[in-house]
DNA sequence: ACTCGTGATGTTAGCGATAACAGAACCGGA
DNA sequence: TCCGGTTCTGTTATCGCTAACATCACGAGT
């Protein structure tokens, strides 16, 4: 027999009604507006206590046409690398007050980019985000909604965006400098699969520092990230023990693979053949041998690639497009050593 | 010197300018409604591309009450468990049409929580999944918003909200019968942090199957599912060679440690000791030697509890509170062998 | 020829908030 | 005492969409 057997939520007149004031000065308070006496403030909030009332969000955004939302679009978010980031991003976004929306690509291409950017927009979301290590996806970027703010991570892109990356160049070469300096005649390279910018990258900072130091130049074994795949090419770098006794893997997982591969076959890492990874998973530290690695701080690129994109959607208007570039970090372990003479 | 200097992006009220009909009859066509003329629908749908027009989705949220954005809270997406798990639930969303908004915790108590479900029910979401795996998360649900459709996941609550799981018991009662058919007279046990659920499940199993068995129960050692607390664990275990043989440990993380700390200590596995880990983590194959482990279906944990959640939204109501458990597997590999006599 | 049902479309009224403007109360200074 | 300017509060319009109802044309049934 109560009167609201309708279960309805409170909306703002009910508290409006309930405090004796407009629904105006609700939202007054709501919102920190100076002009509202303190005793009518007070009062206005103990209505709300009352009432359980929660603003509804929706129906603020659709007036300010500001949702406070993100949109972030991502690739296999399973992996250890898009995961960290995407974590980054959200911790950056939560503590700027910003909510954040993710679709997670199975397969990337630029349709399923555009597509998710599609969804993202009508949504409502104040800017985008979008995770796009493969140079197919980088492409989606060119054609973004106009006007919607956006940054792009970990995707190097000439064209019209900002982007956030570490740098991968950077760090192949500490990589292969260090295998140098210790006296390898060449390193080799096991790369991550081809249409990553990521593998590309680090490709070009290995063949830069080789190609500088006059040394010949291996083939690339190709991986595709997976330790499964690092094995494989482990097995084949085995069967060359002789001539091999460097080698610059493009991530951790891999590395963990090759570790396998050698131990299985008598090679032993460091002695016989050094290995540096990169990523810095928590894991490297407890491969046998301790993996030496490059560190990818992905909390700091998330966090820049919020500040980016947030200053853009400040502003209001089309930026010039930035080029945060996060140094990475040699981490000296166990799997490098004095090459054997 | 165009019209339209202000760039702003069509509403339905252009389209249906430009299509010749009344706004109501771009919304039809744009829901799928069947009273609308073949002839009238293209012209629509013309004008639609012609304008590049987007619909509103927090106008039309307004309105329906729906949102089609679904509230995910969990905690350090960083882990693979977790990973996997939102992966899994992003995935099955969009696949049933909805958005995904993301909320990380960094640290997990009942304030965090309940501060996370606010801010989703604000924003308008359908429905809720909190990934809860500590005890003091999952209390959290037992406030949840009135009438908000939600699913807690890998939280064991009794309360007044439907649960979606893995059977840690089962998976701890796998690893250790395994062991003790293998010939070894205990098992010890590396376990989670204290108040982590997942934990005490795998406690439970372990303990239920020693005790079934008539056999001793180690101390537990207690770590927290990093690598480097499992290596501490190692190295106590090491010093205890003589009498421990086997070993489960709670995550494949913490076995990496062991491995490493064994390796140290001149520990062989599975030579002296054996080690089974849980979760089955990409990396574990390719440990040294290869890790014996249980895997979880995170996967099918996201979906699951995708379908348990929607099923509550479309019913509309209050449903009954469903418990669904997803039976862990038995991986076999090289890291466990029968007990040395 | 006159209903009546049905399909196709248009009109109106909100959803729940904020923005913009309007009005009331109160202040100090001439 | 009166006036102009702050402060505080209320009223109205609006965001872009869908729900509900109204309207109109048309063909079938009697």
């Amino acid at each position: 027999m109560s009167p609201n057997v309708e279960r309805r939520p409170p909306v703002m007149a009910d508290v409006a009604r309930l405090a004796g004031v407009s629904h105006q000065t609700v939202s007054r308070v709501l919102n920190d507006h100076p002009n509202v006496r303190a005793e009518t403030r007070t009062r206005v909030l103990k209505a709300i206590d009352q009432l359980g009332y929660r603003r509804n969000l929706v129906a603020r955004a659709l007036v300010t046409k500001h949702s406070r939302t993100l949109g972030v679009v991502s690739f296999d978010t399973t992996l250890y690398g898009p995961a960290s980031t995407v974590y980054g991003i959200e911790q950056a976004a939560r503590d700027a007050g910003y909510f954040v929306s993710i679709v997670s690509l199975r397969t990337i291409d630029r349709a399923g980019v555009n597509d998710a950017i599609g969804y993202l927009a009508e949504q409502g979301v104040d800017g985008i985000v979008v995770v796009a290590p493969q140079r197919s996806a980088a492409r989606a970027l060119d054609d973004l909604p106009a006007g919607m703010p956006a940054v792009a991570v970990e995707g190097w892109h000439k064209g019209e965006v900002s982007v956030v990356s570490v740098d991968q160049v950077e760090g192949a070469k500490l990589a292969t400098s260090h295998l140098l300096d210790l006296g390898h005649e060449t390193v080799w390279h096991v790369s991550g699969p081809a249409d990553w910018l990521e593998a590309e990258g680090r490709i070009e900072g290995w063949r830069a520092v080789l190609t500088a130091a006059g040394r010949p130049v291996p083939d690339v074994l190709t991986g595709d990230w997976s330790p499964r795949s690092g094995y494989r090419a482990g097995k084949e770098l085995a069967a060359m023990a002789g001539d091999v006794t460097a080698v610059f893997v493009a991530n951790d997982q891999m590395a963990l693979g090759l570790l396998r591969a050698f131990t299985e076959e008598g090679v032993k890492v460091p002695e016989q053949i050094s290995i540096v990874g990169f990523d810095d998973i928590p894991e490297s530290e407890f491969f046998s041998p301790p993996l030496t690695t490059i560190r990818q701080d992905f909390g700091a690129v998330g966090r820049r690639s919020i500040e980016v994109l947030l200053r853009q959607i400040d502003s209001g208007e089309a930026l010039p497009h930035e080029r945060v570039v996060v140094p990475p970090q040699f981490v000296l372990r166990a799997s490098t050593a004095v090459a054997a003479r």
